[in-house]
DNA sequence: ACAAAACGATACCAGCAGAGTATCATTAAG
DNA sequence: CTTAATGATACTCTGCTGGTATCGTTTTGT
């Protein structure tokens, strides 16, 4: 099962693209290349994280879009909140149930292998 | 963003109520009112989950399925990697990337409201 | 004024996975 | 040999994911 989907991927990436930029904004034609997708399917992911208040879009001519924060307070989270909508573990059907605390160590388990690869880089 | 479906939902009220109802073992037919959902259903679901060594299973009259492990150590975690495949964020696609470790952040932060859940019932 | 270059908003489409149904085969009890 | 159970598959339906297309609006530069 897949946790991140193509927009999120898309998104980090351009985002990425972004912090090491260091111009005021930049186009999604500057951006489409290294992202590895067309234009108009990043410009749309843009858009939804310009009207989630994570990036700064600037119309017309020489325009683009920019970082609203610093890089280092955007989240993977918030990306995947704002692309993929909030997780949730099927609240409403799960009542009384065994082992919500083993849900957790699933959890619990993969965000360690996640950071141990993290620190192997 | 759902991070169990339905499958191993009806899955974990199923091994409850076989975990509860003390008899060798216990046909579909028996579960499927308690578990709301209909026969055949649930039956392709225990399948699945009898031949990942989760359930035992015996065929003909009077058979059913029945833990093939004590309760305790059948995890949700099992029930999601048999019903829903391994949990992976995208891997291929993730190399250089900025913040894996706040994608650890998000699932935490996940964690951390179920066990609060967990412990208020 | 006007063309070009950008984003904004929407509508549309194809493919695939999730959720569920239907059917037939096989096994065991009585 | 009937009945009650699981085993194995094939099929349907619907919604989501990934992506395209189109048109509108804004800004810059000439």
């Amino acid at each position: 099962m897949k946790l991140i989907n193509r927009d999120v991927d898309y998104a980090a990436r351009a985002l990425v693209f972004m912090a090491r930029a260091n111009k005021p904004t930049v186009s999604v034609k500057q951006m489409q290349e290294q992202v590895g997708v067309t234009g108009p399917f990043l410009r749309k992911i843009l858009q939804k994280l310009h009207k989630a208040g994570v990036l700064q879009a600037v119309k017309g001519k020489g325009g683009g879009f920019a970082l609203a924060r610093s890089p280092e307070s955007i989240r993977l989270s918030d990306l995947i909140t704002v692309l993929q909508g909030p997780l949730k573990l099927n609240d409403c059907l799960f009542s009384r149930q065994l082992c919500r605390n083993h849900g957790a160590c699933l959890l619990r388990d993969k965000l360690a292998a996640i950071e141990a690869r993290l620190l192997a880089e």
